[in-house]
DNA sequence: TTATGGTTGGTTGTACCAACCAAAGGAATG
DNA sequence: CATTCCTTTGGTTGGTACAACCAACCATAA
């Protein structure tokens, strides 16, 4: 049978692992800093993406609307980021980060690659970070992109058919 | 300075978007089977490692007890577990998967991987998923030492020095 | 009128910490 | 020795926090 399903397979266990890790490690890697952690994620794509909309940010990041709403919610209240109101449509608001957010977030990124550099993988030499670097984008790529058309469809996820009853093996 | 550090800093860009995908994706990953998301990785643990301790799973895990503690009594009301006293020690419950739960967490993997094969990596070759494998293999396992280290310690994570005063909510 | 962007209410799942019980494992004491 | 504490350790349960979802709701566009 095609090993390329086989080796989907092997890579389940280190992948749970990793998406298992949610708030451990990097999440715990900050300390001080009145930037709250759940908003982190979205004021990155904030400055990296430059001024969004709150309904791209959700698609982008593939969650709810409201999810995005309150985590803004919050960090306007932070004063990490600024609302201006779209002059071609009155119902949206664009959204930027503040310098106080940007130099927010620089602190942060610079504590938890501090920690990923001495603590984690501090015997990794260049080639193999590099390696490291480009497949678990290009990982994070495609995830995201599949997970994205999966929920744009209400279809059954992963289609049933012959998971009718178990028989197991 | 160190490329190293500078290495590991954009490596936090696709390590965000990965560990912040939840409950998306992989999650999903599973329609009908009466076997409890939550408990998934736990049933894992037990089906791979064999009759372990509460404890041990927890530490594996890098979870707290009480996590663990209400997992295990999911997956056993489940019937995906069973418990049998530890004969040197009366306190302790040695866990082991059952019949049912090897069956269920296999088809539960068998879906995933199906899903990641065909919907997500269908374009990677074999070469490039072995070494993705390699790496998310090395990389969760620091990251997880890494992080049992840090709360092993009650000291301050990451060094604070300069993150001194307010920290209002 | 209907569709769309965004917010808010309510619910659920999962994590933490703290408090607790029960069993072990040592001392100190009779 | 045997017995009675005292401390430690494995595990459970109560309470709380937070992040995600869906549904219901405004306001504005088309």
């Amino acid at each position: 049978m095609g090993s390329h399903f086989e080796s989907c397979e092997r890579l389940l266990e280190p992948l749970r692992k990793l998406l298992g890790m949610r708030q451990l490690a990097l999440q715990r890697a900050q300390h001080g800093s009145e930037l709250s952690t759940s908003g982190t994620g979205l004021l990155s794509e904030l400055v990296h993406g430059g001024e969004s909309r709150a309904s791209d940010l959700a698609h982008h990041r593939v969650v709810d609307t409201s999810v995005v709403s309150r985590q803004l919610a919050q960090l306007e209240q932070e004063g990490m980021i600024e609302r201006r109101p779209d002059p071609t449509d009155r119902r949206v608001s664009l959204l930027r980060a503040t310098e106080r957010g940007r130099a927010a977030l620089e602190e942060r990124e610079r504590q938890k690659a501090r920690w990923l550099s001495e603590a984690v993988l501090n015997d990794w030499d260049e080639s193999r970070l590099t390696e490291l670097d480009e497949l678990l984008r290009a990982l994070s790529d495609d995830l995201l992109i599949a997970s994205r058309q999966l929920l744009a469809t209400p279809e059954d996820l992963v289609t049933p058919e012959d998971t009718a009853e178990e028989g197991n093996r």
